[in-house]
DNA sequence: AAATTGTATATTGTATACAATATTCCAAAG
DNA sequence: CTTTGGAATATTGTATACAATATACAATTT
């Protein structure tokens, strides 16, 4: 006998999430239950159970006897949640300072410089790994749940409008500067220079993260990826 | 014929959360299904949505086949929390300075000097509402929506741990004079010396939610108030 | 008496039927 | 041809019946 730790709903919650996270569920697109009832074989009743979550979240909107449609988030409301990302972050860099791991910043600092020498290919591959595990080290090193839980929250909700701009830029000289000056800035215990570097990495993103979603948007390419 | 406009579950949720802030229903009790059901004249569909956006809001936990129970903040969470408003209103503070409403805290500055005059018992009154007023004004000057809502929501989920200082202690000079130097500092255009203020205000009260909670919950008084 | 097991009961989880509402589409009027 | 009205349809909202599981309690064993 197997035993049930998790409802229907919670599987179909994580499932959906997981679905419009990636972009296989793109924004504006209407939760139809029927349909998704039948995709994933259960009943309305934990389907709308997940639907209730999301919307909760704020990742579905709700129109009463119309249903549930995935949010577009507007230009600014992206603009908004990077702006709220970056202070966060900088406030959590700044606060917990002493607390972040030097050890494993080192190793990050390492593994880039390795990189450098293994060609652009690889080099692409390693930026795009740092940049992830930095955010991670720095919020690793705040105790504070709520706040741990609002940073990878925004993470997520930042995700589908995300650009992986090494991918598309020739020149990472630039962008590994940038990684750069902050692990120098831990490294040498200069909370302000750190904390300077975090935010300019952030306003680029966010430009980036706008710019972007407003061209794909201008010219009505899908945000799948 | 009167247009629906909010669904059922939506009310529910409504009332229970505001049941539940305003500590009619305390922490750790059971949320029964059919109980509720009766009370609020709905059946279990509606009465289970509300409850799954209470527990998607972590305000209430949900244990598989054992059904719903009002989260019971630990100490160390109520402290959690505290810090992050703390941060957070001090960020805001120090980012939007400019964008603060003097004359708002110009009118809330006289009202409470005219409450100085009027005895004890109207001053009391005075100051919790100039207490939520200051935090009102502060977060308006914010233009960011999920900022504003993140504040908003941490002063409702700790609503029902709040102590009402003003209505046990004697001394009103020393709470008064916390408020004073927040709005002085405003008015004189210091931003270090408001944050500073504010950030001393959280620091107080912080210690009197968690000393008082410690002191309710091993005297085994009820939260309610 | 303490521990264990089985059964009755209470409670939640899920499926489904029905009700209320929105949308579509066609016909008729202007 | 455009617009308006209203049935037909699609879809969500709600109630309820049934299934799965946990809890409580009594009977049995050691």
């Amino acid at each position: 006998m197997k035993i049930q730790r998790r409802s229907l709903g919670e599987g179909v919650y994580r499932r959906l999430l997981r679905l419009i996270l990636d972009g296989k569920i793109t924004a504006g697109k209407w939760m139809r239950e029927e349909k998704l009832c039948k995709e994933l074989g259960v009943s309305r009743t934990p389907l709308r159970e997940a639907l209730i979550r999301l919307v909760q979240e704020g990742i579905l909107e709700q129109q009463t006897h119309r249903g549930c449609i995935v949010r577009q988030l507007e230009k600014d409301e992206i603009g908004q949640m990077m702006e709220y990302r970056r202070l966060l972050e900088c406030m959590v860099l700044r606060e917990w300072f002493d607390k972040i791991d030097r050890h494993e910043i080192k190793i990050l600092d390492e593994k880039l410089i390795a990189a450098t020498k293994t060609g652009n290919e690889n080099l692409r591959i390693a930026i795009l790994e740092a940049d992830e595990e930095l955010h991670e080290i720095i919020i690793s090193a705040c105790d504070n749940r709520f706040i741990v839980e609002q940073v990878r929250r925004l993470q997520l909700l930042c995700r589908p409008y995300r650009v992986l701009r090494c991918a598309e830029s020739e020149d990472l000289t630039a962008i590994l500067a940038e990684r750069k000056k902050i692990i120098d800035a831990i490294l040498n215990d200069s909370v302000e220079d750190a904390v300077a570097g975090l935010s300019a990495h952030f306003e680029t993103s966010r430009k980036y993260y706008i710019d972007d979603t407003l061209a794909k948007t201008e010219s009505g390419i899908s945000q799948q990826f």
